[in-house]
DNA sequence: ACGTAAGATTTACACGTGTAAAAGGGAGGA
DNA sequence: TCCTCCCTTTTACACGTGTAAATCTTACGT
């Protein structure tokens, strides 16, 4: 029932009749022993119960196969979606992800770095934690391994490299939409506490002025809530609602969370969002969250493209393991388009 | 402004003239070490930059400090937020975490599990997949590692340390409250992916039975449907509804993303489910998923004590690691209650 | 000045595997 | 039969740290 148990590569090279070096060089890629040999050392395996000590390979390997991921918050389905598909991006490379949350904290995100340049990672993919990141941490991490940041990068960090949306793109298509469509919109932001966030705020801007109306930003005031984005959103909007104020206008979050947030302000007051009623409230986000189409009404919204960003991001991050060039003065920004997801909220 | 960096322990050794085995111990814990001599080397570290390796370290002590944790999904926040649980008790009780998730797959599950065993974690803390998980690799990590089951226990592993909540206890009390305020209510499962899903169904069953009324279970026939919840949650009411079935019943979901489909349902056939209309249509959940309060209308729920069951996870993983006896024929199993979170949708 | 003890150093070996160089073996072709 | 080539084995050393035992240093009390 229970296989004998072998634990080095030593007693099991006896225990099978195999030398020692061949078991490693099997261990590390199979197709560099000879078809027969393989066989023999798999009949092998099936009888006793054996795995190469994780931290023995790796301490002499030129390449641990280790890719290290750091993301900001782990009760957010933006990052987990983003996180799957860099695992399974990475996986499929042939490398073993690595993952650390910061849980907003700066020291434990600079924790998660220092344990990265210890496990001597093949390279580092990182989606900061906002303001508050220590960029002398990423700066290290930078000089020190292949490094590229994901989601959103700090304007103090120029010169790396980065994968992400295109802001200006995907935040105009939706402001595009509701001018079309209607009243143009209101900002309401999202606390400060990310790069992306004031990214956003001027992305609107732009365009809004560039096609003739005036901004009016909203919620900015609101101070942290360390990621409790709904409660910021109702809370913000139900402060106008209550004077009677932006009660018929377009409202266009900063990101899905705080939209769902203005969804349940509006219901508090009894308003209906839609795209359907031109002229009345409506409501739109920015991510494409997964629950958007199952909120009330359902959220109208613009989709990141997780996958080709997280396939983006590892993607080049291997390129740059197996020695592709980067150019401080010059990194490789990849931005990509966002695509407008119409349900019924505006 | 960089600091020059070193490599190795013994470099270290001769840059701050402290003897190698010193800084060893310096490194796994600095109150083995005179005060005078932590003064110097501290620093030292701080004219130069060095972190010991993360492999030479692990590779000969006793105890790796490490503590391998298993979750089925990433895109969803109810193992999230117990992840970020656990991730902060390990910490407080001076563990690494070590993370990895299924994605659904047995395969990565067992690929996770092989890892553990190879990185010789101290213990394993495992939210199994479901059905499909292979019981034989959970078994293998049991025999070998101190081992703790998560939020849901195999019904064919009845020897394994366990802790979650009390589905009895928090299914009956909300169905208790259900009963007491309205109509009896009908159970809405889900896919059976999950040997929870079982127990709320019997949970259900049992309770019902014991106060005198006929269980009605709806939504089994949908298969698999790897975690979209909401979607099947929509999807089987809407056809109910759109029979003029069930409109004037309640409802209660097997979990919260079940119910979130369940109120899209409600909306999209112009039903709006609520406690204060007694007789009516009333929806309820389980788990207090983060988005609940935010819902249209919010969802009544009953909410899962994350930080109880990630603590004391954690604090009984860390006591076997310590010592403490377990008996296969007697397991140690921690149900925490569930607390009723009243809100408007029943 | 001496003895003592706590802490530091030296020495030596261990952990389990990677890896390079040299030596060995077997199968194929002439 | 011999030679050649490919694969395997042998041998030897390396990786960076843990750890135990013995020796040394230092400060302190007398």
């Amino acid at each position: 029932m229970t296989k004998p148990r072998i634990n080095t590569m030593g007693e099991l090279s006896v225990a099978i009749g195999v030398s020692r070096p061949t078991l490693s060089r099997f261990f590390q890629d199979p197709t560099r022993v000879k078809a027969a040999t393989v066989k023999r050392i798999e009949e092998g395996l099936e009888r006793v119960e054996y795995v190469p000590n994780f931290f023995a390979t790796r301490l002499n390997r030129k390449s641990t196969g280790l890719i290290g991921v750091i993301i900001p918050y782990l009760n957010d389905l933006f990052f987990t979606k983003l996180l799957e598909q860099i695992e399974k991006a990475a996986m499929t490379a042939g490398y073993t992800v690595i993952s650390q949350c910061s849980h907003s904290d700066p020291a434990i995100e600079a924790r998660a770095a220092r344990t990265f340049m210890s496990m001597s990672v093949d390279g580092a993919l990182v989606a900061p934690l906002g303001n508050q990141s220590d960029t002398v941490v990423h700066e290290r991490l930078r000089t020190r391994l292949p490094f590229v940041l994901v989601d959103s990068r700090p304007d103090t960090m120029p010169n790396v490299e980065y994968v992400g949306t295109d802001h200006d793109q995907s935040t105009g298509l939706i402001i595009d939409y509701l001018c079309r469509v209607g009243e143009p919109p209101v900002f309401l932001a999202m606390p400060r506490v990310n790069f992306n966030a004031v990214q956003h705020e001027n992305a609107y801007c732009d365009r809004m002025v560039s096609l003739g109306f005036e901004p009016t930003i909203i919620g900015t005031e609101s101070v942290d809530d360390r990621g409790h984005y709904e409660a910021h959103g109702e809370a913000v909007l139900d402060d106008y609602f209550s004077r009677g104020v932006f009660t018929d206008r377009s409202i266009l979050c900063a990101n899905d969370r705080v939209a769902i947030g203005a969804l349940r302000a509006a219901a508090r007051h009894g308003l209906v969002p839609g795209r359907s009623r031109r002229g009345g409230l409506r409501i739109a986000g920015h991510d494409d969250y997964p629950l958007c189409p199952f909120t009330t009404p359902a959220l109208t919204t613009v989709a990141q493209d997780f996958e080709a960003i997280g396939k983006a991001a590892v993607s080049r991050l291997v390129q740059i393991i197996n020695g592709a060039e980067t150019d401080p003065t010059n990194p490789q920004v990849q931005l990509f388009d966002g695509v407008l997801k119409l349900r019924e909220s505006a």
